[in-house]
DNA sequence: GCCCGTCATAAGCATTCGTGATGCGAGGTG
DNA sequence: CACCTCGCATCACGAATGCTTATGACGGGC
């Protein structure tokens, strides 16, 4: 299972093709065949259907592995080059959309920052493989409770935000008026689903605990990256938006009511390599050192 | 970085000893000699000081990731084995001391079963690494909360059990008295550290949310495996333990008070390889339908 | 000061790995 | 229906990698 080969067979798997795989990597066909062909007989497995290509039952799991690997893999390199190279003058941050916010945006240094939004679950991965020197990632926990974050590799988390979550619904629904809502009396409601601009549901579906697939049924999904829209979407009537109660007031048509049960925040979560924070100075420091203060 | 190569790397830093790693590995120091000096040019960076052999700092985060991922490629080659070896008819399960309990010991099938008790982060290793066929780990949660692990492999848990806490201490002592505890109380006690017999504090520290180092300090530190010493231990004022309630009753001396506050419980989790939940029939099957109904 | 143990380096040799050429089977085309 | 074409498998060869043996360099112990 040498990486190399490992390598060769993602690439395979996503190009559904040895020919076209093995224009990307630089080999000849022969070579990727006969690196997929050395998986097989080392693993004594049939890995790939020929004609069409494509991943049997086996070649699956071992997709998943393979992801994972050659991420940590990636992720030990870039770690061990931070080492050797020299101090950055500027700052790469990568943030899922929500973890922007009045705090971390005030954090930033004035000059020399690149900032690039990306979706929740590739924060970790930027940081680790060091796309980004900096990570802000967002997401709902109990309080002062870390997030559950991937381990692509030994990144050291702190906390630097909570917020109230709020449940935006029209102005006119029967349960705009009250002053908090809890989430069992929500589960029979029609959400909206938005992985990006808003918060994913599947916290609140484990959280409640119920039978798998029962509850917080989607209404209509939406992709995009702004909360606003997501909150307009909920005005208009097209389900339930959760959102961070800063950002779920002032719409217009639609009213904030704070979730009050289960006790759950939405929280930020600054991501740096470990190790990472011995440096002394610089404009990763200036950052860090401003949002934990 | 090739996998041989960081194999080779870490037994050096384990015997601290090129000639030793060499024999250890089935080969000879020269070559042993070579790998690390082709991972320390192919990473640009010095790894190891000779004479005495120590990893330097750069060589202690090799380590750390080194271990992850040998650890990732063990795991992946055993759960690929696992699709074509033969169905099993014995059922090994690792399990921390712990995580068994009435409920747990009653699941397990009659005949054919090995128990092996290991330390509580090694259950999803040996789960991953194929060593078992099952784990059964234990810790603290939030009530319907899923454990924090270390995600080595994908692998499914399922929670099995929570049952209260309580802290243990002399009859004699002034909180002896209390129906529930709470921890903010207890922040300035001794604690007995017991990380396999016991419950290990981290948690209790990173929940309470303050300042490193501050609280919980330890008194005593218990290193065998046996809950009714440790408690005995408690009893004899050596300082407060934690354990679940049922195996916090009954000792003579001492008196078990739930804690209340945090809500937090003990959880015991089985871990299965993802997609071993499909196989219909034999003990590993027996053994989860038993723990699932 | 000599010797022994340990790591580094050099040369030789076997194995591995990738390339180019060729074979083979499936699907499309006239 | 024969033929062609496209795509993966296989073969043989040259290059490169990796391991071994042999030797050198350096420290620590007696």
């Amino acid at each position: 299972m040498d990486p190399h080969l490992l390598r060769t067979y993602v690439t395979v798997v996503r190009l559904g093709s040895f020919s076209e795989a093995a224009r990307e990597l630089g080999y000849t066909q022969s070579a990727v065949s006969q690196h997929i062909a050395a998986l097989e007989t080392d693993l004594a497995l049939s890995l790939l259907t020929r004609r069409p290509v494509a991943p049997t039952p086996a070649g699956e799991r071992l997709l998943e592995h393979a992801g994972a690997l050659l991420l940590r893999l990636d992720a030990a390199r870039a770690d061990l080059d931070r080492f050797a190279a020299a101090p950055r003058a500027t700052l790469d941050v990568a943030a899922s959309p929500l973890a922007l916010h009045a705090r971390t945006l005030a954090a930033l240094p004035a000059t020399g920052v690149t900032l690039r939004a990306v979706p929740r679950e590739r924060v970790p991965v930027a940081v680790a493989t060091g796309e980004a020197d900096a990570g802000l990632v967002d997401g709902v926990a109990a309080p002062s409770d870390p997030l559950r974050l991937p381990d692509v590799a030994p990144l050291t988390a702190t906390g630097v935000a909570e917020e109230p979550l709020a449940v935006v619904l029209p102005t006119t629904h029967p349960l705009a008026g009250r002053t908090g809502l809890r989430l069992d009396d929500l589960v029979d409601a029609r959400w909206l689903e938005a992985p990006t601009a808003g918060i994913p549901l599947d916290r609140l579906r484990a959280v409640h605990g119920g039978p798998a697939g029962r509850g917080f049924r989607t209404a209509l999904r939406y992709e995009g990256g702004d909360p606003r829209t997501l909150a307009a979407l909920a005005a208009a009537g097209h389900g339930l938006a959760l959102l961070p109660l800063p950002l779920a007031t002032d719409v217009p048509g639609a009213t904030a009511v704070p979730l009050v049960a289960p006790r759950l925040v939405h929280r930020t979560e600054l991501l740096l390599p470990a190790g990472a924070d011995a440096e002394p100075t610089g404009p990763v420091a200036e950052f860090t050192g401003r949002l934990k203060s």
